[in-house]
RNA sequence: GCCCCCAUCGUCUAGAGGCCUAGGACACCUCCCUUUCACGGAGGCGACGGGGAUUCGAAUUCCCCUGGGGGUACCA
């Protein structure tokens, strides 16, 4: 039998990472099993879904590498076939109409929980003659459809991750609602616990993966599949990802969307590689780096873990920065570049392949996110310097000033420019003001840079010279120094 | 309140009765590399929530407690 799994999201905000990373498992799965991933968009609540998210959330699965091999299917287009099921339900004498008021149904609740019991509905209106429902009809009350459930029956399974799962049935809340309020001829609209089944029956699911929050749905689903006469899937409840606090991580815990991690400058593989990590890992688990195909053709929900994972800045940092050091230059400079741009760095007067190609070098190794190349770069961009409170300070230095003239004079008497005559420069100079080195290098960096921290001086002098800019920093660095004695 | 789930270093985890003096990774600290910063390399610090039970032997099995989380809608 083919393996058939779903990421259903609903487009009520951006693709959030605990959908993505459901999606990861999902799409693992399917994989490793040579299986079938669909996509399937449930915007049922009219109310609260928008176009906007739905293409954020396909943009991100995109973005992350999460095709899918169906769908995407929206739920707003099968209406019919959730209706069809609703009133087979209501043929069958599993489903009736409930005339009860939002108002009651909340004052049912308030005194059952004054009483210290369990809020639920006490299926009042399982039984309602002709007579009562022309009543409450006349009325005026629109009825929602209930699906019955009886609280002596106790549904249990085999959670995938779990191991046995078993619910009674008295816990459930009593017999729910499947469709909302409409007039009785009407039917209201179909909702989520009972569409949902109807879809993956309808798409012959044999394994639903979803977030544990969702474990309170499945005995109610399991009812209804038997209602259906359908085949019950196997079901696998993954643990959530937690916020600092330990709690599920929700949008008020700041960045959570997959396109704000992308715009932070996270590359897809290591977001990807990470949401894996927070509740999967591999049979060799010294392993923590691994592609989606090398991770799909291990992945097992056996070695899923139980307990709920936060979220971890700092892992994900060094995760992204691992990629990005082993990303080829070509590959990297393309990225840096269009991250520059964005910046609005000019990266085309007077500049070529070779030159940006070498800065990418120079940075690389010191990126964490791709956004960090703005700041790194700065410098290479800009024609000037204005030299910070600890370049300042180096360019009081005494002989500072000296060693950077004659610097100066030299580079101008010099006829062509390499990493050697940079060193051989230094070198000269060092003898020549009978220094020490670390004051000429310290003290060139912060002249030629405005900074005393930074990537490789001579690379960056040589980056500096081929624009054409080195000269003019380091005369405007003098201005600001004390005069040579 | 009620129901369900969970419980190993600060964090993510390995561990399916002896291989555990509990392994790896992030973070942190030290050293090396580097006359800067970072990268990289080598070390260090650091955990089985508590109590019973089973067993020759328990991080691993069972029970209780404690703690944490999720759910409890005419949302999904």
């Amino acid at each position: 039998m083919t393996v058939r799994v779903r990421i259903a999201p609903s487009p009520t905000g951006n693709l959030h990472i605990g959908t993505a990373r459901t999606a990861v498992f999902n799409w693992l799965f399917a994989r490793h099993h040579r299986g079938q991933f669909y996509l399937r968009v449930e915007d049922t609540d009219l109310e609260r879904s928008r176009p906007e998210y739905t293409q954020n959330i396909l943009d991100g699965l995109t973005w992350l590498g999460l095709t899918w091999d169906e769908g995407p299917f929206f739920q707003s287009e099968r209406m019919d076939l959730y209706r069809q099921a609703v009133q087979r339900l209501l043929d069958q004498g599993l489903a009736y109409h409930c005339y009860c008021t939002p108002e009651e149904l909340d004052a049912m609740r308030e005194a059952q929980k004054a009483k210290g019991e369990a809020p639920r509905y006490d299926n009042r209106h399982r039984n309602l003659s002709d007579e009562q429902k022309a009543a409450f009809e006349a009325e005026g009350r629109k009825p929602v459809i209930r699906f019955k459930i009886e609280d002596d029956r106790v549904i249990s399974w085999q959670d995938m991750v779990r191991g046995q799962v078993v619910w009674h049935g008295k816990d459930l809340g009593g017999d729910m609602v499947i469709a909302r309020a409409a007039s009785s001829q009407e039917m209201g609209q179909p909702l989520y616990n009972l569409v949902v089944v109807v879809d993956d029956i309808d798409m012959e699911m044999t394994h639903i993966i979803r977030g544990e929050d969702h474990i309170g749905n499945t005995p109610k689903q399991i009812l209804l599949y038997e209602a259906l006469g359908a085949k019950v899937p196997e079901f696998g409840h993954t643990p959530l990802i937690l916020n600092q606090t330990g709690q599920k991580l929700s949008k008020r815990d700041g960045v959570t969307s997959i396109s704000d991690f992308q715009q932070m400058g996270f590359i897809a593989p290591a977001l990807v590689n990470y949401m894996t990590l927070l509740g999967w890992s591999p049979p060799d688990s010294t392993q923590e780096l691994f592609s989606l195909d090398e991770a799909a053709q291990q992945f097992e929900m056996q070695r899923v873990t139980k307990a709920g994972a936060k979220f971890d800045w700092d892992k994900l940092d060094w995760i992204n920065s691992q990629y990005l050091h082993a990303m080829p230059i070509p590959e990297l400079t393309d990225r840096l570049i269009a991250v520059w741009q964005e910046a609005g760095y000019d990266t085309e007067s007077g500049i070529d392949r070779p030159w940006l190609e070498q800065l990418t070098t120079l940075l690389g190794p010191s990126l964490t996110r791709l956004k960090d190349a703005v700041d790194q770069a700065q410098g290479f961009y800009t024609p000037t310097v204005q030299p910070d409170e600890e370049a300042t300070a180096q360019l009081q230095q005494p002989g500072a000033t000296a060693v950077l003239e004659a610097i100066a004079t030299a580079l101008g008497e010099a006829t062509d420019f390499s990493a050697e005559t940079a060193k051989s420069l230094i070198n000269q100079t060092v003898k020549q003001q009978n220094v020490k080195k670390g004051l000429v290098m310290r003290s060139l960096r912060a002249g030629l840079t405005g900074q005393v921290h930074g990537p490789d001086l001579i690379e960056s002098w040589l980056l500096l010279h081929q624009r054409g800019w080195d000269t003019a920093r380091l005369q405007q660095s003098l201005a600001l120094s004390p005069p040579s004695a």
